[in-house]
DNA sequence: TCCCAGGACTACT
DNA sequence: AGTAGTCCTGGG
């Protein structure tokens, strides 16, 4: 799929497998909301509106010089009507992908997934949204985009100045120590997230799941939407109900689930999660 | 007012 | 190895 430039921006001509609420609604991202006929929001430091008309997905906003990003935050040189040909031979797959066909993952910034996802224990979507977006608001870098403001996700730097109190006051309750002691530990014992991201799966849960506020499902998180380690299968409460409906017994624990989904989907899991996510989602399964 | 949703921690076995 | 109780916040 080609990126091209247009008077307002950029946009994807003939965009296959690729619809905006599906990708924006499928529990991966935190700063994408709906606007007009699609979504707005904020990656890596770029405002865009995005939206799908007829064939073709508008990146209104993108710059000439962020095409590559692009590309690749959309994940556009992975052929994923591929990856649904195979999964649909499961049954349970073949239904969910019909609903949300149009998913692919985005490649996000591992520090702020990490820290968006420590939010994201034990919490409903619409408040690690607001939570992420006040952190950005108090320390990330403003940006103007049709006559609205949006916050940059603060860098590492930029969220050292945090106290642990400054990010009580965004909405994290009882998750801001994790997020304080994240950021310093990171600083202090000069870990590399890029270095994280070179390991294989199973090595790399377990460099993230030292940090504190960081679990299974977390790490997978992590390892998911900002590592491209895609035989990764984080289990919430979604995944973990299809999974114990329609796969396994209603008793299975996390753990066996996690293990189920892994050696089922192998290097597709990750995919296979995404699904089942946004289908027993939008189902109330 | 209470109850619920939503993962990880701690302190146990 | 597995598990009960607790953490915070907003909404019904």
């Amino acid at each position: 799929m080609d990126i091209r430039k247009y008077d307002k921006g950029l946009f994807i001509e003939n965009a296959v497998d690729f619809e905006p609420e599906h990708i924006f609604e499928c529990g991966q991202c935190f700063r994408w909301n709906r606007f007009e006929n699609g979504y707005i929001g904020i990656a890596a430091g770029r405002v865009a509106y995005v939206y799908k008309k007829d064939d073709n997905v508008y990146i209104e906003g993108g710059k000439e010089e962020d095409i590559e990003f692009w590309r690749k935050y959309f994940d556009l040189d992975r052929d994923y009507g591929k990856i649904k040909e195979r999964l649909k031979e499961d049954e349970v797959l073949n239904e969910a992908v019909e609903h949300g066909y149009g998913i692919r993952i985005l490649k996000q910034e591992p520090f702020e997934t990490l820290i968006s996802f420590i939010i994201s224990a034990n919490n409903r979507i619409p408040m690690i949204k607001k939570a992420v977006d006040n952190i950005s608001k108090r320390f990330g870098k403003k940006i103007i985009f049709k006559d609205m403001e949006f916050y940059s996700f603060p860098s590492l730097e930029e969220l050292k100045e945090a106290s642990v109190d400054e990010l009580e006051k965004c909405g994290t309750g009882f998750r801001a120590v994790y997020i304080y002691e994240a950021v310093n530990r990171i600083l202090k014992e000069n870990i590399s997230l890029d270095e994280i991201m070179t390991l294989d799966t199973d090595a790399a849960q377990e460099r993230l799941l030292e940090f504190k506020g960081v679990g299974p499902k977390v790490a997978d998180c992590v390892l998911l939407f900002s590592m491209q380690k895609y035989d990764a299968f984080p289990v919430d409460v979604w995944v973990k109900r299809i999974m114990q409906k329609f796969y396994l017994a209603p008793d299975v624990s996390l753990k066996r689930i996690r293990e189920f989904g892994r050696q089922r989907f192998g290097d597709l899991a990750g995919f296979a999660q995404q699904y089942l996510f946004y289908y027993a989602r939008e189902n109330r399964v």
